[in-house]
DNA sequence: TGTAGAGTCTCCTGCAACAGGAGGGTCAAC
DNA sequence: GTTGACCCTCCTGTTGCAGGAGACTCTACA
């Protein structure tokens, strides 16, 4: 019978751990004397204690461990639990990876830009929303802030309200940049279905599981440097977009006078 | 202004970790109502909160995440950080693959064997120790055991004292098994230095960093399973033999009547 | 103006696997 | 008898929140 601190040294494992694993009873000294308290090992206890290790050391908690030596008995279950373990792991290493690839693009684009993260790029869930909708040709972008009180209008007249968080955007069904002609749609999150008009529609928009987002602060003038940088973050990173880029409006003309602090969001659907 | 529900509906992130951000310090609300205590967080944060999630996402710890936000200032600091944790996170693949690679060999043993972990493979270090060292050329196996009592006997006339916790082991220098003639040698740690004899040297082992250890528990006869084991666990977790295996002995022949509750611990140096 | 229900606050606990330290008992040797 | 090494329990800290208790606060509706 060995005492904690000579038992430590023989297996090259820490007091305060051996008395931790006695405490979550995954591995109890062989006897405790019950006046001091003090533990004792026996030597045909080191095999056991060996096995813990070497399930510790391929990634299982203690929990697991306490698990598989008290109560697998089969290799069968050990079997299956290991390779469950496995693919974990597997998972694990793929997206260490790609934090990886993310670091390496930051390292690219600060050297490249000198900037310090003029965009951040980060991955939301987009829940699933009802929305009153426009869609409208519109001859240029200015016209384009006219469509809102007209939106406005003919919601209150049918008494719908807005969504908390308010979210309204757009989608240009364009897909590409037009300076006249522009086929565009407005969406505002609403509590609950409206009848629908010529103008207005309602409808469910399905949620999308992963957007890329990015904040552009500033007048819409310089909105296209935000876009590039999604886009461009989007291919590096692996992905590809899965539907039309949403520009939510946070801050605008309509509660900042100053078009520096107007802020859009863009949200691109990607897979 | 909003309040921290909407706020964080409006950011995908909960409310309990914006409370936890301003907790710890690393983003608080605008303004904080003294009377009620309400947090009330402006849209005009929500581009440095975005830079944290971003941050967060490539695997930077809140502590380091408040640290570049607040304190680095330059673009080169930032890349000398990122490229830090660019090797911090590759070599964590790394020990990620090889953990995979272990549990894949456990998996194929178990499928083979059909055994649950016979031998429980381990990586220790081999500390530094002063031994009292005998080789000799011995006729057989038999004959081994009495160096023992001899060395025990010069070890008392000197008057050295063995090390705690105990650690006696032998190194077969023939590095393969003969029934005859076998040049091994006998160490025991001690204390201190004692002056050498025609029989017996004193002489400081090197710690040996990394060494693949199994118990073998049994008779010697069977010990070579034990060998086996471990020497097939090293060449394919890819490692190499570094050194001459040391056969240390636990439980024996002094200690214990039935052969079956011998231990003796097989310790082979790798890198 | 009262009240219900949703929203918010602080404070406490829990997770994993121990490490570090305080304060106090135990053991063996000199 | 004392000293120093060893052991004990209990408490705190680590990381990034989540869950819940108990108590306010706010807003809308009757």
């Amino acid at each position: 019978m060995y005492r904690i601190g000579i038992f430590s040294q023989m297996n090259r494992v820490s007091v305060k751990t051996l008395r931790h694993y006695d405490q979550i009873g995954l591995f109890k000294p062989r006897y405790v004397d019950d006046e001091t308290g003090y533990r004792y090992y026996s030597s045909d206890q080191i095999p056991v204690l060996h096995q813990i290790l070497a399930l510790k050391k391929i990634g299982l908690s203690l929990k697991e461990i306490h698990y598989v030596i008290h109560d697998y008995d089969t290799t069968e279950q050990m079997i299956s639990f290991l390779e469950q373990k496995q693919k974990e792991t597997e998972e694990l290493i793929m997206s260490e990876q790609k934090r990886l690839i993310e670091i390496g693009l930051l390292i690219k684009q600060l050297k490249q830009e000198g900037e310090m993260m003029k965009y951040s790029v980060i991955i939301k869930e987009l829940p699933e929303v009802i929305v009153a909708s426009v869609r409208q040709k519109i001859a240029n972008y200015d016209e384009f802030f006219k469509l809102y009180p007209k939106m406005g209008k003919q919601m209150r007249k049918q008494n719908v309200t807005c969504a908390t968080p308010e979210y309204c955007f757009t989608i240009d069904h364009d897909g590409e940049y037009k300076e006249s002609d522009i086929d565009v749609e407005v969406c505002e999150a609403v509590t609950d279905f409206g009848t629908d008009t010529n103008d207005m529609l309602f409808k469910k928009i399905h949620a999308v599981e992963k957007a890329a987002c990015v904040i552009h602060k500033g007048p819409y003038s310089t909105i296209g440097n935000a876009y590039a940088a999604v886009m461009k973050w989007i291919e590096e990173n692996g992905y590809k977009m899965d539907g039309m880029p949403r520009e939510s409006y946070i801050d605008g003309i309509w509660n900042k006078e100053n078009r520096e602090e107007w802020m859009t969001e863009i949200q691109v659907p990607i897979k």
